[in-house]
DNA sequence: ATTATGACCCGAT
DNA sequence: AATCGGGCCATAA
């Protein structure tokens, strides 16, 4: 598989997450077949193609933490939007995982 | 084709 | 718990 299929199917997991629910960079790397990648994946979010089919902000770092946001003002916009979608934070910058990530397994599309 | 950078992750100190 | 360093992958110049 080309690595342009890679980035594709990135966005379109990251497209699929669900409302109120987050998923991690090493999660969306993993299910795109590089479980290494991780910092790839980060990259399609900042390069994302359209903000409104990729819902960039409810990708999380692996302990649910808060890393970057290219749109808005930054993780400062990020964190409304998910505590407007309804997802649970733990501190300052970090989503509860135990409570708010995504199970791609039970999504199932 | 090579070098440099980054919205990452993990292990060690 | 916080900090430091190394490794992996893809993109941009």
């Amino acid at each position: 598989m080309q690595t342009s299929s890679f980035r594709q199917k990135v966005y379109s997991i990251a497209s699929s997450i669900p409302k109120g629910k987050v998923a991690t960079y090493g999660q969306l790397a993993r299910l795109a077949g590089n479980p290494r990648a991780s910092r790839a994946v980060g990259m399609f979010m900042r390069t994302n193609p359209d903000l409104k089919i990729v819902s960039c902000h409810r990708v999380v770092g692996s302990n649910g933490k808060l890393t970057g946001y290219s749109a808005g003002e930054g993780l400062v916009t990020k964190k409304k939007i998910l505590i407007l979608e309804g997802v649970k934070f733990s501190g300052h910058d970090r989503v509860d995982l135990s409570s708010s990530l995504w199970n791609p397994s039970k999504s199932t599309n």
